[in-house]
DNA sequence: ATGACTCATCGCATGAGA
């Protein structure tokens, strides 16, 4: 028999590292996942708080911007080695929203694919023109014969049982067809969409707004996932969302979204 | 149709988020 060992690996948009930093910290003591993929740092690379993450255990590589966007890959007791950041394919793309690394014996690419409203509109075409370079880059990651995984806060509601009302959400980029598509052609490519494999129809929600006391309700849409390549997906365990992470004062509007692995 | 919240920024409002 190969030596094999579990992995839980999460996802979780923070909105801001530096008004999450005790969150974050709080989250990763409780729940121990062995690979975070984070995104919305919201800070340059030098605000990055590496110090008190390597206190908790845990090492990073970021990718940092002023204000918005930012993403950064953690490892618990080992530091990724990085294999990429930024999505090939637009040289003129300055947005920090793509790094990958080896950690843990797995391949991880860590996104933050844009939001896209208004749409339509530049912001929307950008959106899709951002899709089109994962989907590109992803076919060359599916078929390695090594465990792969794409995790991160895809923006996109893959269909009308990932939101409380569908209605609501017509008009956002998150719900239009063009997004949708994009989407099913990368699960056409062989990734696993570990989430709703493992809830099958139950409803799963992964981010919240803020309105409305619409995180208490429970009305809450699914665009955090992660997918995994067919080496990976064949070790599948379990996967949750840490909906009490959202509840808390001070919260993120996305909870931190896992599955656990046998690699 | 709008705005409700929240974060970051040389802020006393604005842009962006989703």
């Amino acid at each position: 028999m190969p030596r094999r060992k579990l992995l839980k690996l999460a996802t979780f948009n923070v909105n801001g590292i530096g008004a999450r930093l005790s969150q974050l910290l709080s989250w990763l003591e409780v729940e121990q996942p062995d690979v975070v993929a984070l995104q919305e740092l919201k800070a340059l690379d030098q605000a990055f708080p590496a110090a008190q993450l390597e206190d908790a255990g845990y090492g990073a590589i970021w990718h940092g911007q002023r204000s918005w966007n930012g993403v950064a890959l953690l490892g618990r007791g080992v530091t990724p080695v990085e294999s990429r950041r930024g999505l090939p394919g637009d040289h003129s793309d300055a947005q920090s929203r793509y790094i990958e690394a080896a950690v843990h014996g797995v391949i991880v690419g860590c996104l933050y694919l844009p939001n896209g409203n208004p749409q339509p509109g530049p912001k929307f075409d950008y959106k899709l023109a951002w899709m089109r370079r994962l989907q590109r880059h992803a076919g060359s990651l599916v078929g390695l014969p090594a465990p792969v995984a794409l995790l991160g806060d895809f923006n996109v509601i893959p269909t009308d049982a990932d939101v409380y009302d569908p209605g609501a959400w017509r008009k956002d980029a998150l719900i239009q067809p063009e997004s949708r598509q994009v989407w099913r052609q990368l699960l056409q490519q062989g990734w696993t969409d570990a989430l709703r494999e493992v809830f099958e129809d139950e409803q799963v929600y992964t981010f919240w707004d803020y309105f409305r006391q619409h995180a208490e309700r429970d009305r809450g849409l699914r665009i955090d996932h992660l997918l995994l390549n067919p080496v990976l997906a064949a070790g599948l365990q379990e996967a949750g969302v840490d909906r009490w992470v959202r509840l808390q004062e001070k919260a993120s509007d996305h909870a931190p979204t896992w599955v656990r692995v046998r690699i």
